[in-house]
DNA sequence: TTTACACGGTTTCATATTGCAACTAAGAAA
DNA sequence: TTTCTTAGTTGCAATATGAAACCGTGTAAA
């Protein structure tokens, strides 16, 4: 038996899942994109243990989403550092951080705070939008299964029900 | 000994995911967003094990994520749907199955299509922008520590080293 | 040059989480 | 009344995680 992997699913939510979607695996990309680089930064702020950490980081290095760079400075040996792919979950992340933020926030407040770096502005929450850059109600998105997805029965049945 | 827990950590992406950040919790939350409201839509759609689904749920309730309401239909008893907690989780949800369209897609295409309801277009993608809505390229937007926080020591070393 | 230490792990063991299958209680259907 | 469906619960096996000890390499200190 093993834990169910979720990457012979179609959806790409659960297809990213099966990358990012382990314990510890999305703050280890936060603290990759807050700057850290070794070993020992993740280990020491994120407090998690040694072993599990060489497990996650070797599950995020096989999934393209960091990679072993020689030492940005002299002596160290090799440095973690987040891909392209890994650097596009930033939306991942912010939504994750405002959603907290707004909900389930520290009573000291945010302890990370997203920005733009040239005004030093707080960044607006990450929404759904238009296309012309509209924010959308959640009440006007759709989420729909394409032609190619196996059909769901959620509803019919409570046509014939009532 | 225990699984460590996010919620003491002041980091807000830490304490979103100590409510969804467990295995099968967005999933979850995606099937609810589509429209699934019994335990065996869930069940079924995701094939996970029935007590880690029911374990799973009363996290979700308990976390205020998802509650339990009286049917809808005739006959079943009670009923799983979103908060508004839960519903904010969207562009979570949007974020993660935009990136994994893009990086990880299934060679037949996805099974979800986010759209906007009224003209049935997809969504663009849900990405930072600034005040005045316009889209940010990644490396303008920073994540910084804020007061508050305990301070991080993976730049200073650097200084003194080379 | 020898010794000590920091770093990035690996190994071992205890506990937790998950999956699977079987069982159960309550309501609906036949 | 009997059967079926639903929404679980229980018991057991396998995997994941945490804590602590250990280890090899490279750097620093004496």
């Amino acid at each position: 038996m093993k834990t169910k992997s979720f990457s012979n699913m179609q959806c790409s939510i659960a297809r990213t899942l099966d990358h990012v979607g382990s314990w510890w695996s999305l703050l280890i990309i936060r603290d990759a994109m807050m700057g850290a680089r070794r070993f020992k930064h993740f280990q020491e702020n994120l407090g998690i243990a040694k072993n599990t950490l060489t497990s996650r980081l070797g599950d995020l290095i096989e999934g393209g989403i960091i990679e072993k760079v020689p030492a940005s400075d002299g002596y160290a040996h090799e440095e973690y550092t987040l891909t392209e792919r890994g650097r596009e979950l930033a939306p991942v992340i912010i939504a994750l951080a405002q959603w907290g933020d707004k909900w389930v926030a520290h009573e000291k407040g945010p302890s990370t705070i997203i920005t733009d770096k040239a005004s030093g502005d707080r960044l607006p929450r990450i929404w759904p939008r238009r296309e012309d850059g509209e924010v959308m109600p959640l009440k006007e998105v759709g989420m729909q299964r394409a032609n190619g997805a196996p059909p769901k029965i959620w509803h019919e049945e409570k046509e014939d029900s009532k």
